[in-house]
RNA sequence: GGCUAGGUAGCUCAGCUGGUUAGAGCACGUGACUCAUAAUCACGGGGUCGGGGGUUCGAGUCCCCCCCUCGCCA
């Protein structure tokens, strides 16, 4: 049994995630959980939301709430949905926890401690009616080189051209439109990220197998232009981690709070020692996950996220842990993911296109999305999500291949035999055959899965469910019951064996129909077959079953253009 | 402008270090079957692998140039 350590990407607070924000991370970590879990290893599956920073300030603000509060209610609907998705978190954490201030204060006092932190003097833009220090983006001007009257402190998005705040004619606060700013003087923390470069530099070379968008990624930061820079790790900002040294004072830091991307991933270790308070559990609790000192050594540590996301995974956390000197786990194995787009062009938060969590739950439930998502998984390259394919795969694979198979199986077996598992007859070359065929394919199936090859996965288990109609077809129980009911009831208990075992199979796609699968076999046994020939052999004679309702319905056509026209334009 | 990844059947995608007539699923056509959600199973048609050069006995698969998408960076 091996130790398996998971984390998904952290959403942001602000708002509801589309379905590409949820199959770039959360679900491919989720299926990779529910499969481990499957075959018995112990698996610690951690997410979080990533609350701080300005956008969820302003957010709140826009709602008319304190942030705290603001970010509360979003966790609460974060989690709902997460819920409505079946994604089996461990945890589902906060990065505003207390866990995450401390740690977050700790690691700054190790790497402080340990030479890694410099003061830096510089000008910033201050806005006096907002009482706050601007980020660049949150500044607008006239572009000084187009004359475009929209420019952002840190884009033109006319002429592209690359500006500083500084260098915008009647600059303006986006968020009062105050045209009060000056230039102020602030102190922040650098982390010498420098210093630590060649360290960061062999860690990447050590992880042979990672795939290129990942490592070329990480080489890019660590070797373009001047190569790895230093970065700022706090913000004159209220809302977020107040900057400490540990629980000191780090004087002329007062008042401002850790940068956002300092703090975030430091969650996915507070987030665990979150789970372990919740469940009132002792820090060596969650430590063996993280601290190789204090059993995390033999932990296969595994991060799933989109890609632009990895350069923070590679680089900055990777820094910090590095850093700190302290023997914290790094991740063993990075799985990046690609972009979904949407009906020909991309999903777009601000614009509203495309489908959001909670839309896709309120028309059809989880497993629909999850297995179309997964199925598809941008992994190679983007990915594109249509109506028409969405509806294709949904009706051909869920419905007619799985779906009508459980159907057909129990409803025959009733008709002819009853419901219970039928005791006549044996099993003959077909059944072999069968038994032999598949547990090939449940092997491949094993190594697609723990290769985190998710398509291929999903393929390999549509495969799986096709030899069910394949045997059935060929053995015809509906013509030889007529001549050889012995045989045709032999025939029927392996279809339903097989129907238990599909259950244990897709489980982690499919969690919600395989319940139900299970549950009209009225067995609980969800050991992974291991043991194939036994597993087949499960039900017994004379044991019990059920019809279950159709397990998938069919998207009509009806609905396909309906939901096409609904989700084009503006979120409402 | 630099960099990454792509551009393969109508659609969504596989094709590791170059090697028999380029694959899968869907869609389409024909047949079989009738237990089942007009389901399933079998067979079949369909691609000069973005364009142009080159290396090689042989290239979708390597090299060069160009075109087009997507993203990242500056």
């Amino acid at each position: 049994m091996a130790r398996i350590l998971i984390t998904s990407a952290i959403p942001y607070i602000n708002g509801i995630k589309h379905l590409g924000n949820l199959v770039g991370s959360q679900l491919p970590a989720d299926l990779f959980a529910r499969y481990n879990r499957a075959r018995g290893h112990e698996v610690m599956f951690i997410c979080a939301t990533d609350e701080h920073g300005t956008p969820a300030e302003l957010a709140a603000a826009k709602a008319g709430q304190p942030v705290a509060e603001y970010c509360a209610e979003m966790h609460a609907v974060q989690a709902e949905i997460a819920r409505g998705f079946r994604l089996s978190f461990d945890h589902f954490g906060r990065s505003s926890s207390q866990r995450n201030h401390h740690l977050t204060q700790a690691f700054a006092a190790a790497l402080a401690d340990n030479g890694l932190i410099r003061e830096v003097s510089e000008k910033m833009i201050y806005s006096v009616d907002d009482g706050r220090f601007l980020p660049d983006r949150y500044v607008e001007g006239t572009c000084p080189n187009c004359g475009y009257d929209s420019a952002r402190g840190d884009q033109c998005d006319n002429c592209t051209k690359q500006l500083d705040p500084t260098d915008l004619i009647n600059p303006r606060s986006t968020i009062s439109g105050s045209t009060k700013l000056e230039l102020r003087e602030t102190k922040h923390l650098y982390l010498m990220q420098r210093s630590l470069r060649d360290k960061l530099e062999a860690w990447i070379d050590s992880k042979h197998d990672w795939p290129l968008l990942t490592t070329s990624i990480a080489k890019k930061w660590l070797n373009d232009g001047d190569g790895l820079q230093d970065r700022g790790i706090t913000r004159d900002l209220h809302w977020g981690i107040p900057v400490k040294r540990g629980d000191q004072p780090w004087p002329g830091m007062e008042g401002k709070v850790f940068y956002v991307w300092f703090d975030a991933p430091i969650e996915y270790i507070a987030a665990t020692a979150e789970w372990a308070d919740a469940n009132g559990l002792d820090d060596a609790a969650w430590q063996r996950w993280w601290r190789t000192d204090m059993g995390a050594e033999d932990v296969t540590y595994y991060q799933f996220m989109g890609k632009d996301n990895v350069p923070f995974h590679t680089l900055s956390f990777p820094a910090t842990i590095l850093g700190s000197g302290e023997p914290w786990k790094l991740v063993d194995y990075l799985k990046s993911f690609n972009y979904l787009n949407y009906d020909g062009g991309q999903f777009s938060t601000s614009r509203g296109r495309g489908v959001f969590m909670d839309q896709a739950l309120s028309i059809l439930p989880a497993d629909y999305w999850r297995w179309w998502l997964l199925s598809h998984a941008p992994e190679s390259s983007d990915a594109e999500f249509t109506w028409e394919n969405f509806q294709g795969s949904v009706n051909k694979d869920l419905a007619d291949v799985l779906g009508n198979l459980v159907s057909r199986v129990t409803k025959f077996a009733t008709a002819k035999f009853g419901t219970t598992v039928p005791a006549g007859g044996h099993f003959g070359p077909m059944e072999t055959a069968l038994i032999a065929d598949l547990g090939a394919r449940i092997r491949e199936y094993e190594t697609l899965m723990q290769a985190m090859e998710v398509r291929k996965a999903a393929a390999e288990l549509r495969a799986i469910w096709v030899i069910g109609n394949e045997y059935l077809q060929a053995a015809a129980p509906w013509t030889v019951v007529k001549t050889d009911p012995e045989q045709a009831q032999a025939m029927v208990r392996l279809a339903l064996n097989l129907i238990r075992v599909y259950a244990i199979l897709s489980q982690p796609f499919i969690p919600d129909a395989s319940a139900t699968m299970m549950a009209a076999m009225e067995s609980d046994d969800w050991t992974w077959p291991d043991d194939l020939p036994a597993a087949m052999r499960v039900l017994e004679p004379g044991a019990a079953f059920a019809v279950p309702e159709n397990l998938f319905r069919k998207i009509t056509d009806e609905e396909r253009t309906d939901w096409q026209a609904r989700f084009a334009g503006v979120r409402t």
